[in-house]
DNA sequence: GTATAATATCAAAATATATAAATATTTTCA
DNA sequence: TGAAAATATTTATATATTTTGATATTATAC
């Protein structure tokens, strides 16, 4: 329980465990992005993506390069885009959970009143 | 931004995001567990453990089946394991970095200082 | 019905994270 | 040098999560 392995893990998936960040993710599957280019997407104001990224930095996903006054943001492990994949199959199955049971539960429902 | 998939992702990664949590999901990979049992494992008394179970269910993330007195727990959907397999997978290369880094690091420092 | 075992919920305090606004740093360019 | 652009950090406040201890619920056995 105070294994490192879960430790590492829960800051990382803390790290993850929120939308803003998940988008900067999502931008940065298409290579490397600016903060400029990231504060456009997200349609944030400077300091809050800056502060999202300072999170991202400080649990070493992602590396940065600056380039003049640019500074440019990437993944640094690859595996990272392989996650967030799974995460999305997952989040797929639970809608079709959900709907395959609100399906039931309207089946259900019509069988109890068959023709109210 | 506000797009469903991110709202539930990181939700999601959130109830992922605590080193007990993480090891109750370890538990639940031998399949269902009592609410004893996970207490057990986790040397954790039963109001902390029943509450991180009350997060894991709030999310979907686990079911439970009721036998007598006694709960058993499971994870809803196989493909959290995978996930947690991945996230697994980036700690080891994290550590390989980590290492290697420092293994570079003193290199240099012997470079630097060749004999002192 | 009462006691007991297993689990869940509640409530309060401690801690952590998020948000927003202001300020600081770094780099370039005139 | 000093102004401007891009990014980062700081600070304060708001909100959420964690933790602990007490209490509540549910099912079983007597």
């Amino acid at each position: 329980m105070q294994q490192p392995i879960h430790r590492f893990t829960s800051e990382f998936f803390k790290a993850l465990g929120h939308p803003a960040r998940l988008v900067i993710l999502g931008q940065l599957r298409g290579g490397e992005r600016s903060v400029q280019e990231l504060q456009q997407a997200l349609e944030m104001d400077q300091s809050s993506v800056s502060q999202q990224l300072a999170v991202l930095r400080n649990k070493n996903i992602v590396d940065t390069r600056k380039e003049g006054t640019t500074v440019y943001y990437r993944v640094r492990d690859p595996m990272i885009f392989q996650l967030l994949d799974v995460a999305r199959e997952i989040f797929n199955n639970h809608l079709i959970d959900t709907q395959t049971m609100l399906a039931q539960l309207g089946e259900e429902q019509s069988e109890a009143t068959p023709h109210a």
